[in-house]
DNA sequence: GAGTTCTTCAATCATATGCTTTAAGCGATC
DNA sequence: GATCGCTTAAAGCATATGATTGAAGAACTC
């Protein structure tokens, strides 16, 4: 009984690690139950194959995450009432998540990030893995187009994509010590609100030369 | 000797449309060369080894572009003389080429968003790949530094690399047809450049307006 | 045209992969 | 204590992979 779950999350644990340092396609069966300590067959008889091993591992980690994060957004939706949630507060409930899973899990979980990154850049392979992120992704967006009622919904959605494509750069490139991770992220919330505060038109005519001290986050007192 | 190029570049041809559609790990020798209608051994005569071919394919495509890149921001800091070059334009110059490339190369283009995005990925596994943008980045951080003095420097690589994570981005999941994906360019530097010039520090503790509930990012990480 | 080099081809090697099968181990139930 | 269900183990299967070989085939030089 007790090796039951040994033996599974064995396995999990180990996959997670290996897909997540090499890819989920680069990683063999073989490899996994080698570094488990487990028979080759036990994936099979546990998961079945090798999808349903990848979609284990997602159900542990990035699921819950990721419920954690639409529960945040519901949170400060009530919170807001019916005033619009603050942007810098959306993005933080989007991305403060992953920083809380790393202090959470220590050393393992600095391979949440890479493991996230292949999953966003090989869901391609394996559509069973992409509806893991499109609640979530749509829920933002209407919650920031709300926000942001200046800018188009739809470039809204556009923007949170390249916020997703910022944490996963920084999810896979941050140091494995995860020294001044968080101060990153604070960072990076900065950057991206900045980005999602512009606005949605060009300036007319072609003379952005001084707009760099015209159009910082000056605009902040929109809420509240 | 007609042949010889023929070979080679249908070679090349052929793995590069499946190192973007596949990823470079994922991809055989034998699907290449079954594509490319040429002999298993072609791509070991040809080139000695996997990672040799991979590196042809980066010479012939990422390589001259990324010179192309260099070549603007050159252009860019004589034309401004003394003067740091203003952020928008570092930005388009950066991803200009990118845009370029789909209009000049056509149907075989769209590969090259993925391509890029395979390439940043993998680099890890691959070290030698990783030199082709290291001298990019480089160059584009400190002119970015210089137009935005009052950004750290350091904070200016950072935000760099969430640009080119926002890129890649937008290069892997931009439809085939390309439709529309120059003002999609066109915005995300918008979005960027905002970014770029949002305040380096949060808000100094000084007051300012409403520190309290200001600064939502303050909580991130919260510890349960 | 002979000789040499460069290029292609089919066949093959050693290994790795996902998966299956068959049998053994183990604990609980009757 | 025998039986049954759940779990593990070892071996093997069919296939795919990167790489190599040696010979056949152009192509070029002299």
């Amino acid at each position: 009984m007790s090796e039951i779950r040994d033996t599974k999350d064995r396995i999990v644990d180990a996959a997670e690690l290996l897909f997540a340092e090499q890819g989920i396609a680069a990683t063999s069966l073989r490899s996994i139950t080698q570094r488990a300590g487990v028979n080759t067959a036990a994936v099979h008889y546990h998961f079945g194959d090798k999808l349903a091993l990848v979609q284990a591992v997602v159900s542990r980690r990035i699921a819950p995450m990721n419920q954690e994060r639409l529960k945040r957004l519901e949170q400060l939706e009530i919170a807001a009432g019916d005033a619009p949630v603050d942007a810098e507060q959306l993005l933080a409930a989007y991305l403060g998540p992953v920083v809380a899973a790393r202090a959470e899990w220590g050393e393992s979980a600095r391979r949440l990030g890479a493991l996230m990154a292949r999953l966003r850049m090989e869901q391609t392979d394996m559509e069973p893995l992409r509806a893991n992120f499109e609640d979530l992704h749509q829920c933002y967006a209407r919650a920031l187009a709300n926000a942001l009622p200046r800018i188009e919904i739809e470039e809204v959605g556009e923007r949170l994509d390249y916020a997703v494509g910022a944490m996963i750069h920084l999810l896979m490139h941050s140091q494995p010590a995860g020294v001044g991770l968080e101060s990153r992220f604070e960072r990076m919330i900065r950057f991206l609100a900045a980005g999602f505060r512009a606005p949605s038109e060009p300036i007319p005519t072609h003379h952005f030369a001084t707009v760099e001290d015209a159009e910082p986050v000056g605009d902040l007192g929109e809420r509240t």
